[in-house]
Formats: structure tokens, sequence, C-alpha cells
DNA sequence: GAGAAAAACGAAAAATTTTTTCATTTTTTA
DNA sequence: TAAAAAATGAAAAAATTTTTCGTTTTTCTC
């Protein structure tokens, strides 16, 4: 079944402004329309009734109740219980309520990460010649993640978690190589400036980073966006990064899954090459 | 939120025989019910619209559309759990299934995981000289993420994803000193034998390792068990990394929310380091 | 087992909600 | 700048849901 949310994405170029306002409203708190009447709602974002009846059409799902339907369908019954973790907690309670966050920080990225750029940052990495991953502070851990998957399918992948080095790094690439930048803001400077000049050197960037235009979003030919809800002691954005660390897995899977019996060797080759650094 | 089909069994025994229908019916194929109108339905059933709607406010769900929309929240949990990945999914296919397996990895490790053992690692830790972390492959972006975290909180940490340093590191601790090691198999030999190093000077030993006895389990003093089912393509054991994540990230949060004002203010100092390094 | 009381039920009326129509406003294009 | 096209909302029309109320069924008492 196709995400509600994504759809609304993709076919938010072809909408007049007040479908536009609708689309924005779902996308910001979906289910806020649940309990309303189509009357309400449309009072709500400002419109009349038939623009969320032609908005619905549009999306496919029919009607007012076809939409409301498909936008339950896609919100977790969990994200309701958003139990706010607090001092007098337990360990283990705030273990339980961080998987209630992750829970619907994946889903809520499964809704705004694009299909199609998905693919495309899949194919743009399988092929390149190279491929050179920043990340910076909390992010570095999750370059060096990729960069540790891009390794084991056989792929020419490089972390860099040094700002000079990344500049520098940027600076020698070429059309044949992709240059992947992740800030769950979109406004680290050194990254956004390293993006900057990988594309200046035509090179293809990708950027994983929070849904939303940001600084980052304008260097890149490629967005891979996650939607997390920040709350005052995820100061680390812990689910943002699990949505992050999830799509470079995907991407990860996505190129096993489409490689030719080469790579697969690969892989077979570093699970024999680890076999006896174990007990 | 409560389960709708669970409440319907809760007040099974409070119904009459056509209400009793209405539960038979959605409890055995819940989204049948999604494209049908109220009257549709009711004949589908072979009662009145009036039971469907008695039914409906029984559970407390207002009406037939509360009905519909609450079991449509309800099918949407449900559906993608089982999904195995394959070669002829797309890239956001995968994502989609990667999420189902990543949840259930995190509810399973919420089962297995002690809260004795946590909270004794977040004193542990909290109030250690210096922690160490030692993670080797995929386990060594878990470990420098944790020394990211444990930094930012103030505390004197280090990960370390170099074998013969571990062993050197390790034979220079006391017992003021924690060792965390970290191996998804537990049998890692050069982590074992860090923390076997660190064991015998004294240190207390941490073991972040998937549930079960392993080689890591007899040189730790304190274990914390994840639980993730492995998959072919998950040679990565992604979805267990993801819970390795979760238990340093609630370690992290429970050492804020158990600190005194100097630590918060540790974090603070942190963030406003950071803050010129933004666009 | 009969009769009364209670509960369950459905048909149809009433109320609400959704959808369509169509005239007006706004935007785009030539 | 004017004509064409697109977008929009008010109100009418259609569809759906909910309530009412009388009938049927069940349960309980004697």
């Amino acid at each position: 079944m196709k995400s509600i949310l994504l759809n609304m994405r993709s076919l938010y170029n072809e909408m007049g402004p007040g479908e536009r306002k609708i689309a924005d409203r779902l996308i910001a708190n979906p289910k806020a329309i649940l309990p309303l009447s189509i009357t309400e709602f449309a009072t709500e974002i400002g419109c009349g009734d038939a623009t969320v009846v032609r908005f619905a059409k549009r999306l496919g799902v029919g009607g007012y109740q076809g939409l409301k339907l498909a936008v339950a369908q896609e919100i977790s019954t969990l994200s309701d219980e958003n139990a706010q973790i607090s001092k007098s907690d337990s360990c283990y309670d705030m273990f339980v309520k961080r998987i209630g966050e992750i829970k619907v920080a994946l889903e809520n990225t499964a809704s705004v990460l694009d299909e199609n750029s998905l693919e495309a940052a899949a194919k743009a990495i399988m092929h390149s010649k190279r491929i050179v991953i920043f990340g910076l502070g909390n992010s570095a851990s999750i370059a060096v993640d990729a960069q540790h998957k891009f390794l084991r399918v056989g792929l020419n992948a490089s972390a860099c978690n040094d700002n000079h080095m990344q500049a520098i790094i940027s600076s020698h690439l070429d059309e044949d190589c992709v240059a992947i930048g992740i800030t769950h803001s979109g406004q680290s400077t050194d990254i956004v400036q390293a993006l900057k000049i990988a594309k200046l050197n035509s090179a293809t960037t990708i950027c994983i980073t929070n849904y939303g235009e940001s600084p980052i979003t304008k260097v890149s030919d490629i967005c891979l966006f996650t939607k997390s809800a920040e709350t005052k002691h995820s100061i680390l954005a812990m689910s943002s990064r699990i949505a992050q660390l999830t799509i470079f897995d995907c991407l990860y899977t996505y190129i096993i899954a489409n490689s030719d019996s080469k790579a697969i060797q690969a892989i077979h080759n570093t699970e024999s090459a680890l076999k006896d650094k174990k007990l």
C-alpha cells in the first residue's frame, strides 16, 4: 500500500494554493483530521468543503471519508501515548518510552521519504567510482556506519569527520563520484560547504536531513528526508538518527539485492575474513 | 489508546446475538468494513443499521465512522509485520519492511532487558572515574556513538576500536573504571579478551550482546541483552544494533535525569559550543 | 408452562454529513 | 490588457448516519 502522506508530497506541485494548505496541515498534524467533519475541517483550514473533496479525489481515496481512513491507517495507534520521559522514570521506563518515539519517527520518515529519491540515491551510489560520506558530531557515527556498510558490498566508500578534510576531499571529486552529507538540522556549515564544493565539481550530492527546506537541500541533487518530532531531552535527536541509519541500511540492502554475483561474493568474502575473529 | 479488537472481546459477553455477529466478523476480517457504508455493512452481516450503531457506541467510538476509523488505525500496525525483504522490492518497500523488523527487535529487547542490570549499569557509569567502550567492525560505530553521548554529559569516556589498544587500555584500568564491550554474537575474541583483562584489574565490566549465554557474559559483571531475530540479509544485524543504540540512549537519558545541576550545565555548554557551527 | 418484564432488534423518519453543481474569483497566457 | 484557464466556495442535491419507536425475542418469576 502506498503512503498517503508521501502521495501528497508527490502531487503537491499539481495542487492549487487551497489544496496545498490542506496538504501542509495534514503533513504537519495528520491525526487532527480524524474527529472532524468535512465542514469543520474545511473551516479549520480556511477553505470550502468542495476543495477538500477535490483534494481527496486527487489523492485517489474516493472522498472525504476515504481520506480520513487513509490517514487513520497511516497513523500508528502508538503515536498518541507519546509518553514524555520524566526525571523519575526508571532506566527501563525510559527505554520503553524511547522505543515509542523511535517507532513514530520511523513511521513518519516512511511517510516523507520519497520513493524515487531513494531509488535514485541507491543507483547513484551503486554506480559511482567513489563515495564520500560527511558527518560531524552526532552524525559522525552515522557516516562511519554507512562507510562500513558500503565497504562490505565492495564499494569504494569513505567517511570523513574532519571539516578540513571534508573540504579537501570534496574539491577532488568529479562527476563519477557521490558525496553524501548527513545533518539533522540541515544547517551544519561545514557539511553544507563540503557538499557545495562537491557539486561545483559535478559530483552527485545527496543529503540526509530532517524534513523541510534548509541550506543543505539547496546544494543537494537528491534529498532523503527523515521526520522526527524533537522533544526536550532528545537533544541528540536519537530517533532521527535511527531513521538515518535505517535509510542507509535499506540503501545497502537494495544494493545487495541489485548487484551481480560479484558483489554478493564480496559480502561472503567479508564474512569469511571475519570468521577467525570469533571464539 | 486501547485496542478496539481487544475491547470487542472483553465486551463480547455483554452483547446480544446481533452485535456478536458483528464482532465475529470484525475479528475475522477487520479491514473488510472499511469500504462499506453502514447499510452495506449491516446487510452483509444480516442485521439492521441501528444494531451496528449500538455496537459502535458500546465500544466507545462514537458511531459508525468512529468504528471504521478505529479499525483502520488498528490494522495499520498489524499489516506489515512479517514481510520478508525480497530481491524485487523497491528501495522504499525495503525501508518499510525493515521498520517492521526494528519494531519487533525493540519490543523483544524490552522483554529480555533486565531492569536492575540497566539501573546498575547506569549507576556504575555515572560514578566511574573513567569509561572505556570497546567495539569492533559493526559495533565500532556503536562504541563511538556511546562515547559521544557520555562525553556530552561530562563523563570521561573513550571508545576504542583497535584491538591492540583495547588490550593496552584494559590493563591500565582500576576498580573505579568501567569497561563496556559490545558484540552482537558475544564471541568476538578481542572484545572478550579486553573485558577479561579489565575484570582482572577490578574494573566493572559491562557487556551489550544478544540474549543468551556466550563467552562475553562470563567476563561481564553486568549483562545488557538485546534480542533480534536474524534473517538472511541482516548479516549486519541492523535491528540488533538499533537495540544497542537505544540501550545507550536510555543510559544517557537516565544519567542526565539523575545528575546534579553541574552535569546539566555541561550539556548546555556543549550545545552553545556547537551553536556557531550552524548556518 | 404462562405471563410479565426486560432486552434486542430493525424499519423508517430525522438529522447530519458529503458530494455535486455552478457562478465567481483568481491566475495564467497570448 | 484582455481572453482563456484554473481554482475556489456557497448552496443545492445526494448520500449516509443516527434516532425514534413499535415489534419481536428472550429472560425471569410464579
